[in-house]
DNA sequence: GCCAACGTTGGC
DNA sequence: GCCAACGTTGGC
């Protein structure tokens, strides 16, 4: 048969396609860890532990994945700004912290074998040549749905791909 | 350092 | 389950 050039698509079980990659904005006041701090560890790898926050936390443990991008915000700064990205390069799992008493944020009702609290690992990647202040992103149209412009309050949060992209190119000077 | 907005706790 | 009191976050 003549002209006859379908393509025939193989039929991809949906548990086996690829998950898109998502967005995130974490929050850091930089006196407590910074970026350069995070740049600094051994691989630029953290584990992004103590988040005691129960939305937060159903992010950390259910829908951040490896591969993920990251808009790394410094929080409480002069100015405060998104100043660099990261990438997700494990998937969430028990927050240990949370059962030392010693560390930072100690929560005696979290136990090895009922953990309340997750984290991920988070790799540092692009830095910014210009950190995004919050000034800036509140004066874009684009960006005014960012939950960083509404809900001011939750330090793990989605982004938008489209959000994530423009802020990326902002403050690596591809504009 | 102030304080608005939000989240959590606990008495009832 | 309501809600007042309290604690925390984070912009300004």
């Amino acid at each position: 048969m003549v002209g006859d050039v379908r393509i025939i698509h193989p039929d991809v079980p949906a548990e086996e396609k690829m998950r898109e990659k998502k967005y995130w904005l974490m929050k850091s006041e930089p006196s407590d860890y910074s970026f350069e701090e995070l740049k600094s560890e051994d691989k630029a790898t953290a584990e992004w532990d103590g988040v005691r926050n129960y939305q937060a936390r159903n992010l950390l443990r259910d829908e951040i994945k490896i591969g993920d991008g990251v808009l790394f915000y410094h929080s409480n700064s002069k100015p405060s700004a998104v100043v660099g990205t990261a990438v997700v390069v494990k998937d969430g799992y028990a927050d240990f912290t949370a059962w030392d008493p010693d560390s930072k944020h100690p929560d005696p009702k979290s136990s090895p074998d009922n953990p309340i609290w997750f984290m991920v690992d988070i790799k540092a990647d692009l830095s910014f040549d210009t950190p995004i202040p919050l000034q800036e992103i509140k004066k874009i149209p684009a960006l005014s749905d960012m939950v960083l412009v509404k809900n001011s309050r939750l330090s793990v949060q989605p982004v938008k791909n489209q959000e994530f992209d423009l802020i990326v190119r902002m403050g690596t000077n591809q504009d």
